[in-house]
DNA sequence: TTGAAAGCGCTAACAC
DNA sequence: GTGTTAGCGCTTTCAA
């Protein structure tokens, strides 16, 4: 691979010149430029990014961490990103923590080690640390909740979404909504949870705790949750669940203990899914804008590169609530029309 | 951010005697190289990747290249790959190329830029070209296709599954099987058609231009064709789909035509999902080993990187026929009882 | 066993 | 407008 010492001794110049024609030619006479230009192309030349890196302290990547690259929440988020990101010139990097606390912390060590130039991160937990980056000047944008006050966060409301939900389920005819949420201590979980509570005690309906599990965000905590709680000597007739994957789980549980959904069952999902439409019956959930999260995490990350010095942003998204089959119950929804 | 001559300074040693204990402490005098290693925990020293990676022209990055993020087949490749690297301290940049030739072209210098230790790709097309990479001496390994003959390779057999597959449509009870295929040029694609083209040839079935199609790999694609074959004056009885996503269009237009599956419509995908036993009737599919054509694909490539100089190398995985509900039509299915 | 010093490829003062 | 040169932080001869 050729250097740009290399070309500078070819072209009959100096590095510097090599250096300012690679970069945009500024300050480098028209015809000189070109003739170094053509050396570079016959050379196929491209510049050391690691070099560059370390000679500018900074690199043109940005890193995206995210807890589950399984979900398709976050594909889509990923390609926003990247998407966004590109059109500045950076490459994304994707780390999948698993939603593990010590995956996170181990990328985010790696991440600062590496220069990467920001990092858009939807954090593992409450518990997430991004010091790590922000004191060696990483720019970070959150997805999901606030990190902090100075760290930019773009996020859907949970809070509201949830409690949608749950009323529409109250509405559409159920009277005991359960409640499926993530792992305790994660915002996003927390926050769900909270909105279907509102709900619920809205309603005037006596909160009962057997109807609430923390589960995993996977098919098999949801299963295993739904199994219980149809095993109730009071099941409940609704399930409000709080993301996509979880879903899965849920539904496959219905399936197994030939549980007629919406009938016996109603089920509303948190995020969309790509298929929720061609189950029989289709699943209600509540949509965000996934592809416009990335997207926006990553025009406030370039943003802050570029200079911006404002106080901690935040962007808000209302997640939309899409009715499909598995919450209207035969009655009501008769009732209703 | 400390550097290396700042734990020197501090610790009244030279760099190089930093260096050493941070790379293992080998040659160094075990007291003192506690007391290095003292002042490394007390400062919270990180070596700096980028300068490390100038000097040893080679990081500790394997870059993953996939095609489409959101195709649940990838994403379990890419747990695949990630968790095998992490066990050799490689951490994973992920590119997405949307199969596209020029987005995969532009990642690629950009990875030999990088000095990314190795490349894990799955080409977009037959036109791929990665001796951008190998040319600098970073070593490839292939999904889905051979690159060359020094290039290592993990697939799956396209071929013998696709024949299988529409094999079994006939076999239960379909007389026009069609085929839905992935680009022009697209190896999968093509191999996929070629196991169709044959097990009808095998039955003795004349070859039908008319039921073939290639589609671009995403819902969309495969949602138009289908709508064409069904509004066709001698309609196909069964579709062999070449991918995931395409089934899911598949299966969406079949719903909008108000055609019956499996009864009017036999249906088979290529790849498994996630839910293709949740969906109403369930969906009959070609399961792959994702995660392990990931974990193979990781092996390789790290040990290519630990010194292997074989020559290329290939891992082929069997597709398995996981029969579900939409590939048996009643009449049949009751003949087969 | 330890240290001095060169150099990986690049950019940006600074000098001309 | 162009060249000289220092130096980003690290590893690794080579000498002591």
């Amino acid at each position: 691979m050729a250097t740009i010492r290399e070309i500078a001794a070819a072209a009959g110049v100096s590095t510097a010149t090599v250096s300012r024609v690679v970069n945009g030619g500024v300050g480098v006479e028209p015809g000189l430029a070109k003739r170094v230009q053509g050396v570079i192309d016959e050379f196929g030349y491209t510049p050391n990014l690691v070099a560059r890196g370390l000679r500018m302290q900074a690199t043109k990547v940005i890193a995206l961490v995210i807890a589950d690259i399984e979900n398709p929440f976050f594909t889509s988020v990923c390609r926003g990103v990247e998407d966004a990101a590109r059109r500045h010139d950076f490459s994304v990097m994707l780390c999948n923590t698993d939603e593990s606390a010590t995956k996170e912390a181990g990328y985010l060590d790696i991440l600062a080690a590496q220069s990467v130039a920001g990092v858009i991160i939807s954090a593992a937990s409450s518990t997430s640390d991004v010091t790590t980056l922000t004191s060696r000047g990483i720019s970070v944008v959150a997805i999901g909740r606030k990190l902090g006050p100075e760290i930019d966060c773009v996020r859907s409301d949970s809070h509201a979404g949830a409690r949608n939900a749950t009323r529409h389920l109250l509405e559409y005819g159920a009277h005991r909504v359960a409640c499926i949420t993530g792992p305790h201590g994660v915002a996003t979980a927390e926050e769900r949870l909270e909105g279907y509570r509102e709900a619920i005690e809205n309603a005037r309906i006596t909160f009962d705790p057997e109807l609430v599990e923390y589960a995993n965000f996977r098919e098999d905590g949801s299963y295993r949750a739904t199994r219980r709680m149809l095993s109730l000597a009071n099941p409940p007739d609704a399930i409000f669940v709080a993301n996509n994957r979880m879903l899965v789980g849920a539904l496959r549980a219905c399936r197994e203990a030939g549980v007629e959904i919406p009938n016996q069952v109603s089920l509303v999902g948190f995020d969309d899914l790509p298929w929720a439409d061609l189950t029989t019956p289709s699943i209600t959930t509540l949509r965000q804008p996934t592809y416009e999260i990335g997207a926006a995490a990553a025009r406030l990350l370039v943003e802050r590169l570029q200079g911006n010095r404002e106080p901690g942003r935040e962007v808000v998204f209302q997640p939309e609530l899409v009715v499909r089959e598995s919450s209207i119950k035969r009655a009501a929804a008769n009732f209703k029309n």
